[in-house]
DNA sequence: GTCATTTGATAAAGCGCATTATCAGGGAAT
DNA sequence: ATTCCCTGATAATGCGCTTTATCAAATGAC
């Protein structure tokens, strides 16, 4: 129809209030101190002809101007609203939200870095399209650590939810301290009777895996136990079947922790087919909250992960990171896990 | 401890390879194309000096040049990651997210539009800060309809998810077909058996809410039923109790729709407590997916919205409204819902 | 050898705003 | 009357990139 009315811009303000547009400026951003001095009557002036109008300042010419936006990105290695997995991306994203919200930030996701093939890149042809916001939150499972490492190197402020190192740059980060949470829930396992433990899990070596068998093998020791390299169980693909489960009876276990993921379901399955009791015959511990079709989160001992609080937290530390000029070291912050009852972990059989 | 490495600026890179900055530019952006020529070798040079000093454009000085930044936006009045609607609003982001993602759009989302009481405001003291991103998707429910209004007078592209009307101004959705899958749902309870059916929904007058009443109505009378205000029950807060039921049992109700949302839990418990069975003594339609703490979606006898895809439709006709220079009305897409069998829909039992 | 055309590239003008050093003018103090 | 200082503002520059009209030199045509 007709032509997009066009927008007016600062000088178009300054003009109809009779000033120049660097005062408009002033006024508008409210930079009217120190020996910069605008009388009333013409901030008066300068605020009406705005509101005539309706002016709004373009964010892009202010974030050139000024260097910085006010946008902080969120960068995830999958679909950030990923359909299988929405429980465990839920709560870090409520968490990110409700601290760009409290501190008065935007947030941007980027969505444009897909490769095709479901994952996502940092780097495309060379761009680095997070320099879009003034820094960034990083989560999920990356692929390799070269990005990161060229993120460093670029300068590029961003914080990791989740523990990651990387040799020879130091990252920040929220963790959760698995290690911490795991060898209290071997604590409680031994408590309760056990001697024998096996820890279940997939055949991955991301920094929180390592985190939990670290804590496992903290837990055993400091209970007395050894570490028995026969009850460290991990398998690929979550495929944890009647053959495996035969295998730990027979090395006489009589309670089992688990990392979350589909794995448990597997465990599980594994139990109801050997007609094997949970906690009867079996104890069974969980490492963090289970997701996706698994059954009211109560029902299982373990601990519950602080995502949320590990979303806000990285949002805190890389607002704090921007608003420092210079670079002080790496920032982290290692939360601690709350421990869950449930009702999978009782004494072991043959002391009952 | 250091200072922060200085960014290299396309004029390095320029100067590096020994041409001008707008020879860089052309090079870079592959604009070498009509009466721009630039010869192999020089843009070899070109490219060897960004590789070699790690050069990235500013995304943001690049959006102030040409006017554009390829990012759209998302506005919700509530929070966008809120706890008790999670399974509200997801599917939704899920749409929007994959469909931003296959048109190479990042995603902005307006967290820093608090208002303090958990409600989101677009303008705040007459900035509209909505015009950091090219447009912007909308979603939830508004307070009023000004801000819609003043969006439209300043000529901002966006696209609401779910119908709102304005009167004077026409704008863009995608909605779901609440009117036609009501009246199909009041067929199959019509087809049923079932003569008196009463309308439960919460005392509110959305157009969703709106579309659904109509439907209920058509439906009523698409079947020779004649429409009873009386049998239209709308209550404040979800408040729907035994008195209530009782007063529909009355009136010979034999089947119920309800909104989604608590008032379905409500529902529920008024028959439990007055040992009605569902759908033995009450049949029971629901008006969409039920979310929150509901039980297994497929129990209920209704419709299923399409979130995903009208989040998916709206970033598709916001992008077309983005790339047609000229306004050609409003853009609106209206898409069926699925009829969801389930099993609380059953034949009246006088007539059993 | 002259003129027309093509090639290779660039200068310059924005995009819309922020920032700071500077300045004209008027009143107060001397 | 001169100096000084304070008030009220602004000119000018820069942020980093895009874009287009323009142009000098090289090439080709006759």
């Amino acid at each position: 129809m007709s032509a997009k009315k066009q927008r007016s811009r600062l000088s178009d303000v300054a003009q109809l209030a009779g000033v120049s547009p660097a005062t408009a400026s002033l006024v508008l951003n409210k930079r009217v101190t120190g020996n910069v001095r605008i009388p009333p009557e013409t901030q008066e002036r300068v605020f009406a002809a705005a509101a005539k109008l309706g002016y709004v300042a373009n964010p892009v010419a202010q974030s050139l101007a000024k260097g910085r936006n006010g946008l902080l990105g969120v960068f995830t290695f999958e679909a950030i609203f990923p359909i299988t997995q929405r429980d465990f991306y839920y709560p870090f994203l409520v968490g990110i939200e409700s601290a760009a919200e409290t501190l008065g930030y935007d947030l941007l996701l980027f969505t444009s870095a897909s490769t095709g093939d479901g994952r996502r890149r940092i780097y495309r042809n060379g761009q680095n399209r997070l320099r879009l916001a003034d820094g960034a939150i990083l989560l999920g499972i990356e692929d390799s650590k070269d990005e990161l490492r060229a993120l460093v190197e670029e300068g590029y402020p961003f914080v990791f939810v989740g523990r990651r190192e990387l040799p020879g740059a130091e990252l920040s980060y929220t963790a959760a301290d698995y290690a911490g949470a795991t060898a209290a829930l071997i604590d409680r396992i031994y408590n309760a009777g056990h001697r024998r433990i096996a820890y279940i899990g997939v055949d991955q070596h991301t920094e929180s895996a390592l985190d939990r068998r670290r804590g496992y093998q903290e837990g055993l020791l400091h209970n007395g136990l050894t570490f028995d390299e026969e009850l460290m169980c991990l398998v690929p693909d979550a495929r944890f079947d009647q053959t495996a489960m035969q295998k730990l009876l027979e090395l006489g276990v009589t309670a089992v922790v688990v990392e979350i993921g589909p794995i448990i379901s597997a465990v599980l399955n594994a139990c109801k087919e050997m007609a094997l009791d949970v906690p009867g015959d079996m104890s069974l511990g969980v490492l963090g909250n289970p997701f996706g079709d698994m059954e009211d989160m109560s029902y299982f001992s373990g601990f519950s992960i602080p995502r949320e609080e590990m979303g806000a937290q990285a949002v805190h530390l890389l607002i704090r990171m921007l608003n420092e000029n210079s670079f002080h070291g790496p920032q982290r912050v290692v939360l601690p896990c709350t421990p869950v009852t449930g009702s999978t972990i009782a004494a072991p059989r043959s002391r009952a």
